[in-house]
RNA sequence: GGUGCCAUACCCAAGCGGUAAGGGAACGGUCUGCAAAACCGUGAUGCAUCGGUUCGAAUCCGAUUGGCACCUCCA
């Protein structure tokens, strides 16, 4: 079955060809790590993941490349602003390495947390420094690049397709002026950017490489040219990014690796949209931002999380809210207490063969290789919970197989086995009593009190059921 | 100033020219001593508004209104 992607360049859903026949190459921009991933950074990743999985439940090996920006990156393209990394460790006492090393763990916790499948190479922009000053002198023996002020820049006149990805072209993007930003004034475009700093205004820079313009850092787009081009090689599939990253940062990618390689380079460009919050973007500036682990701190599943998210299209914003993010775990639990009702009955993992089991697949598939629909995708999770005509074992099979692409670990839904404490089972025993003498009174009171050590008490015709309350 | 996106029931949300998926909430019912859970059932004659194209429009085109994002550190 064909995969179906919308590709940025050209604006246009199209069908997936690989360069390789069963082999996929994948970039997708990591994480600056200077600081927590908000639940923001984090839904692109998943979107991420869905893609990866999409394409290996249609059976390719996905090379999948992903960058740790663990270079200071300024507030600017230009040699303006302040550089996060600096400032936050200037903040904490610590070195930037040590900044660096903290929250690229925490970010691993995080996608472990998410179920995201581990990258083939995640690569640290700091080792590839000499890949970027390799790079760098491509462009500058192509005649790309200039000096000025100290820094080598890009010079965008040099490559006539700038701003294509934005459906931007080069003359009106060099005539535009925005009043509102000022401008390096070493440029001679506004929208050239740089390679490679030497002469930053930051005295107390602490990353810096000798490299032949002077000792300085590499600039803020070339780490995932070099990277990508270094794992994946000069053309490759797909790259992934937030749609922030369109204007701007894959702009500048393509003109450095294009211009570098005098060919195309990626085929596939997909973006992601934005997490909202109540009141706009989603934003790590803003002082208090939401992260995985203050959700779990709240009680909140990673999964749950997961799940609001495969709620929305990744082409479409999405607006976090705890009351969705509540309906979101309610519906999860529920399906997770569908599965432990057919493990109960001893449900297993067969090869489907009925005609409903296989038309279920088939829709499934349909769904999730049509441009990442996840939401219509869990509407046949649902239909399939709900059919009658298949058997246990074919459901627990279709949960399994969809789980492939959703990630939602519902392979991992064991019977519910639970250690029930002696004095609440002293409790049941006395409420079970209470209601064969029909004292009902007794019989509510008692199971009040259940309720408040956290566990809830049911009722069944087999005899009553305790869980414990989420 | 430039580039995009969106508007579908109380809420979230799919829909890509053939007569409105799905989930939650709500309501009714079955079950229950009562609950809870589960299960069954009910719900937009209409998809921001106004025009147009078409045998046929939520879907295409134009205008209007309202909202959002990106181009500034952030996915």
């Amino acid at each position: 079955m064909a995969i179906n992607l919308y590709n940025t360049m050209g604006r246009k859903l199209e069908e997936f060809k690989p360069i390789k026949e069963k082999e996929v190459g994948l970039y997708t921009c990591g994480p600056t790590v200077y600081n927590y991933a908000h639940i923001g950074n984090l839904r692109t990743f998943i979107f991420e993941d869905i893609l990866k999985r999409v394409l290996i439940h249609s059976n390719y090996k996905v090379k999948h490349v992903m960058n740790i920006t663990d270079v200071g990156h300024l507030t600017d393209d230009g040699d303006a602003g302040d550089d996060k990394m600096t400032k936050k460790a200037k903040e904490s006492g610590k070195s930037v390495w040590e900044i660096a090393s903290f929250y690229t763990d925490a970010f691993i916790n995080d996608s472990n947390d998410l179920n995201l499948i581990k990258p083939t190479v995640l690569c640290k922009a700091t080792d590839h420094i000499k890949e970027m000053i390799n790079l760098i002198k491509r462009l500058e023996s192509g005649g790309h690049t200039y000096i000025s002020g100290g820094n080598v820049y890009f010079s965008i006149d040099t490559f006539p397709d700038y701003g294509k990805l934005a459906n931007q072209n080069l003359d009106d993007l060099k005539t535009a002026v925005r009043e509102d930003v000022s401008v390096d004034e070493n440029k001679k475009n506004s929208k050239d950017f740089v390679l490679w700093f030497t002469n930053s205004k930051f005295g107390e820079q602490q990353m810096m490489w000798d490299s032949p313009w002077g000792r300085g850092y590499p600039g803020w787009h070339i780490e995932c040219s070099a990277m990508s081009m270094k794992y994946l090689g000069e053309s490759f599939d797909i790259h992934c990014g937030g749609i922030d990253a369109i204007p701007v940062h894959h702009t500048n990618e393509i003109a450095q690796s294009e211009a570098a390689t005098n060919h195309k380079w990626v085929n596939y460009w997909v973006h992601g949209e934005f997490l909202l919050d109540e009141t706009g973007k989603m934003s790590k500036s803003k002082g208090e931002f939401l992260t995985l682990s203050l959700l779990k701190s709240k009680g909140y599943d990673p999964m749950d999380y997961r799940f609001f998210v495969l709620g929305g299209h990744y082409r479409s914003q999405l607006r976090f809210s705890f009351e969705n993010l509540d309906t979101a775990r309610k519906n999860r639990l529920s399906i997770v207490a569908k599965i432990q009702d057919l493990l109960e009955a001893g449900a297993k993992k067969i090869v489907l063969e009925s005609e409903v089991a296989l038309s279920l697949a088939n829709e499934f598939d349909e769904c999730v290789n049509n441009n990442m629909n996840m939401p219509k995708a869990v509407a046949v999770l649902w239909k399939t919970l709900k059919a009658d005509d298949i058997s246990n074992d074919e459901k627990y099979t279709l949960i399994l197989y969809f789980d492939e692409v959703f990630g939602l670990r519902f392979d991992e839904v064991e019977k519910p086995k639970m250690e029930i404490p002696s004095e609440i089972q002293e409790l049941i025993d006395a409420r079970v009593e209470a209601k064969k003498q029909k004292d009902f009174e007794k019989a509510d009171k008692i199971r009040d009190q259940i309720t408040d050590l956290g566990y809830i008490l049911k009722d069944t015709p087999k005899g009553p059921i305790l869980s414990k309350k989420m």
